[in-house]
DNA sequence: GTGGTCTAGACCACG
DNA sequence: GTGGTCTAGACCACC
């Protein structure tokens, strides 16, 4: 997979940065489930940056569904949930719904968001079942 | 306009919670572009809260161009921007990308992403034009 | 109520020994429900520790239903709860059986932990109810 | 004896379980004081877990004084002690009283407490002594 | 060799 | 003024 990039000095946490694009990278199919990522205490020496710190990201995916994470075994992608409560759900989709008046308000005509769905959907789709 | 509710035992902050109910409600278009909001001291007295509460939801939703907002005649709803630079595009897609992920990790499955997506587009594109 | 006694040397974490003399001061009614605590930094300051040491101490009393916790009101000491779910008891109670197998096999005779449970108890029965 | 249950992926170490559930047969006489353990070797042979493991089990189980150790002649349970120092009992004394507490506020009355314990009770004297 | 704990200090969010 | 976040370093638990 593509190398992580960080920037020190963002506005966005490093841990987030880390979780972010990991998170992509699965979403988008280029880490399939199953397969084992990093130890942490790799990823925090490769980036200069502090072991908990990167520990962190990986906490944040495994709450997420994202990764399966065993104290011996490492971290290792998760397939997708195969349904889920609205409890969990409404907070995501308000999340959602945020996002997308965000863009609208921003200068995104209605047209143009459909587009830019349809190319997310269809990063999300391309994704391999695990 | 419906009321707005606040919840002050919520982990999601008061001004928070009052920005993202005004957001949702300019949206929709229930909020029609032109229109004044009520003053800051008004609706912290409606609410209970502070002032600077509101204040600061205010110049949020200011910032992402939903208000416009003088000194003399208070707050207005925004017109939405007829474009933007990339530059402010980027990370509310990154938002959006986010989101779509965690919804789809959560077992939301991508047909019914695309329904949803779909009621929101609606929801958005009942809006009045300015 | 009795000064907090921090033994940094000691095997028990310092934020467990801080939760540990709150929950018994709590238990046994010295710190009624609804009183307040003072503030993490205050306790902190005292303790010679880090701020975030209290703060974890008075969070895992939160998650305990000993205390009740919100970012502008500071800490305050909560009711017992009026029921709970079995999944919730399990752990505790196993934990107590676990606790009554070691005192009885150190050397206590059954009589003897008895007699102790009773006062235990008696402790306990005198808290005074929110 | 019953079989022993391991799931490797609880939060609980395996030689926690291991430990507990042997503590627990002792404590309520399933496992009578004299009779020999199987060897560590067996035990790790049937679970499918590491030597290490189970001999950590067995060692702590030996400093809580429900097993006897020898090289040559293996482990058996123990005796109950007849008698200990305040300086043993304290900590152990300490925890009973946490789980006690904790339990109250949890949502179990004094009452219902109470049965709670003369259950356990019963369970404990029903042991055969040495 | 894995992930996790514990304490810490600087800084931030909130009202 | 409140509690909380973020990153860190040393150390620990586990197998």
């Amino acid at each position: 997979m593509q190398a992580l990039v960080i920037d020190p000095a963002a506005h966005e946490p490093v841990y987030g940065q880390i979780a972010r694009q990991l998170r992509e990278a699965i979403a988008s199919g280029t880490l399939a489930p199953g397969r084992a990522l990093p130890a942490v205490r790799t990823v925090a020496g490769d980036l200069g940056v502090n072991l908990n710190t990167v520990a962190r990201a990986y906490r944040q995916l495994q709450d997420e569904g994202f990764l399966e994470i065993t104290e011996r075994a490492g971290a290792r992608v998760a397939a997708p949930s195969e349904g889920s409560s609205r409890e969990r759900l409404d907070p995501l989709r308000r999340d959602l719904r945020t996002a997308l008046a965000r863009l609208r308000q921003a200068g995104v005509p209605v047209p143009d968001l459909k587009k830019m769905l349809e190319a997310e959907l269809a990063a999300l789709g391309g994704r391999r079942r695990g």
